[in-house]
DNA sequence: TAGACACCCTGAAGTTACTATAGGGTCAAG
DNA sequence: CTTGACCCTATAGTAACTTCAGGGTGTCTA
């Protein structure tokens, strides 16, 4: 038991679709189930089911399916120093904060644009394609 | 005069690369320039420069290539209401909100799982693997 | 037992906005 | 006449999937 499940219900089990998860086992991200002798169909265990939701929550936490690869590994083997899992986020985390802050300044910057129309104008006069057409690039 | 320019220097005079020029030609963002008879070389005008400042203005904004081809007609025909010049930005806005918020959300979720870990420990015990076995995704 | 329908399989192409690469012509200077 | 900078086209690669084409499997029901 624990050991007879087939892709759509792994499916439903991690909120992953079937393509999805046929695609990480492509990638060398989920490991590859046994088959059924008779026709061929893949057959999860429980440890799939635990690979596959780990891997869905770095995913839901914007990981790269690298770092994911990475992390996998580094679970596997419980023996290692976890330096390079506390590195690996700290990357991540940064990487997360200039993202963010660049969408901060673009927000700035789209907002006062925005107040440059409030509608009903001629494209012409439209203070928007006004300033979208001399706006320096920054 | 100002019919004349070569790619190369539509290229230093606006900051596109020459292949993101001749890309933007081919998805039919970029007007396609008269060629020279002798050597088929594509010769820009002023409103090609103007043109791609244009998109470069608005890629720097994050708007995607269909916004933008978009805004380039709307650009062209000056008579039209702008009202849906003003529409497709507050599109863009809203979904650059929902972006942020999404990201601020997964800062605070990446910091709280960095906390689990100061390093040093055996990946077994390593509280950031932990966390990421047992975490519910959201 | 035959048809319908849900499920499974593979392999390839499409998505976004470029970048890079291969393989080749053009042009001015030395 | 060759070197180097510039131009051309067409194709593939990037990330993380999704979609599609084309076909097998399994079960239920009329």
């Amino acid at each position: 038991m624990g050991d007879s499940t087939k892709i759509g219900e792994l499916a439903k089990q991690t909120g992953c679709s079937v393509e999805t998860i046929r695609f990480y086992e492509k990638e060398g991200i989920l490991t590859p189930p046994r088959r059924s002798a008779e026709n061929n169909y893949r057959i999860y265990n429980q440890n799939h089911i635990e690979q596959l939701l780990f891997i869905r929550r770095c995913r839901s936490l914007d990981m790269s399916l690298d770092e994911i690869k990475r992390l996998l590994q580094l679970r596997e083997s419980p023996q290692e120093d976890c330096t390079e899992v506390s590195d690996l986020l700290d990357t991540h985390i940064n990487q997360l904060n200039e993202h963010l802050s660049e969408l901060e300044h673009l927000k700035q910057q789209l907002e006062s644009l925005r107040q440059r129309c409030n509608g009903a104008h001629s494209a012409e006069q439209c203070g928007i394609l006004r300033e979208l057409n001399s706006t320096k690039t920054t």
